[in-house]
DNA sequence: TACTAAAGTAAGCACTTACTCACCAACCGG
DNA sequence: CCGGTTGGTGAGTAAGTGCTTACTTTAGTA
């Protein structure tokens, strides 16, 4: 049966040659360009990424991410589906948060956000990029975990406030200022580069930060 | 004498239209060219900027850049140049600081950082892009200014822990937990977009932050 | 097995990008 | 007033860019 053979023998060879490979669905193919694409977007940005990039790094063709996804723009859009509206991130912590308190509560959300930072940055970095590029992630993602959490923490804040274990500090301010060591560490270590220059076991800096702070803010 | 005049109507009701442009010198229109450079590249990005909107931005047609640059890249070194080797930025800083001590110190830098920042917040976002697209320009600031700011204020925390007014933390850790308060509080405003949900006098988010960094500290 | 819906492709379109080149016109010393 | 130096331009080019189209291949099912 080759029939076919003296027309499409440099394709028949080249398909021989590549790997079986297998057909995906619809659902899986979808989520695959998705993941792609965070991961090239988080390193390139968005305007920095091809979609023949995306289209090379999952191995099809540029026309199959333009069957799933309309425009470039729409990636984005799926990106945060899969990461602020499922149960991932920000939110499981705070679940983690909700029977802790005083001491545990700060050291719990600094270990957490620096692992997770360390572990993969390329969620931050995407942040980033969505930020300096104003998308609507980066905004999203404020007005839901970040404010989510800085508002859990300053509830913290007020109740050590009430019990007097806190001295009169702007609650709100505090917050920041805790956050702000523990990812601003995370930021300078994984994009800025120090990491090349300065380490410090995770655990170490949780400890010191979570210290500084508590020590800071104590009556 | 309007012996062009039919051929040229167009152009000639152009150029009176136009606002009499003044011919610049090439020190001048190279620095101009640099300054709208680096004023898009933090708005939008390297990549996010295009010669044409440089062009456009300084009034000259994209030949002109390509004149004094003969790469899109040589702008973003040019930046550098007029940024990191000048006398402004963080080395005055320095410089303000030589005479002071104890919580003077970091009074001023936190001052001096969060007006800065809120002032002109260009250059932090030129400095994030270029961290993101892995440019040299953020490798050298980090390298000279960065790391020099902070072996500075890790040296004031060696001084205050040997004299007694500090307990004994890693000194430069400390410093990354002030420094990260910092500009933390300054990317969260100026890029996250922070300020939108949450404002305070600048001079008193500093206090605040002071005030926790040295109690927290304190022996 | 035959049919169909869905997964996938090659090729290219319309447009943008960084960068070039041949040329023009303003300035300035002689 | 001349003539060269220099600031400046219009109209390109080749190599991308997002996105489309016309078509082929595969997998599930009747």
């Amino acid at each position: 049966m080759e029939r076919k053979a003296g027309v499409k023998s440099r394709a028949a060879d080249l398909k021989a040659a590549k790997k079986p490979r297998k057909r995906m669905s619809g659902e899986e193919r979808r989520t695959q360009i998705v993941k792609v694409a965070m991961d090239l977007f988080s390193k390139k940005g968005f305007k920095g990424t091809t979609t023949r990039e995306i289209a090379r790094g999952a191995g099809i063709s540029e026309a199959v991410i333009f069957k799933h996804f309309s425009r470039k723009e729409d990636l984005y859009k799926a990106i945060i589906d899969s990461r602020c509206i499922d149960t991932e991130g920000e939110s499981c912590l705070i679940g983690m948060l909700k029977g802790k308190k005083g001491a545990e509560v700060f050291m719990t959300v600094a270990v957490h956000m620096l692992e997770e930072h360390h572990k993969d940055p390329s969620f931050m970095r995407l942040l980033t990029y969505s930020a300096l590029e104003q998308h609507t992630l980066s905004e999203l993602f404020v007005k839901t975990r970040a404010l989510e959490l800085l508002g859990f923490l300053e509830d913290k804040i007020k109740e050590s406030i009430k019990e007097g274990s806190m001295r009169e500090v702007d609650p709100a301010l505090a917050a920041r200022a805790f956050i702000g060591m523990v990812i601003h560490y995370s930021i300078a270590q994984e994009i800025y580069g120090f990491k090349r220059y300065f380490k410090r076991p995770l655990e170490e800096v949780a400890r010191t930060f979570v210290d500084i702070f508590l020590d800071g803010t104590r009556r």
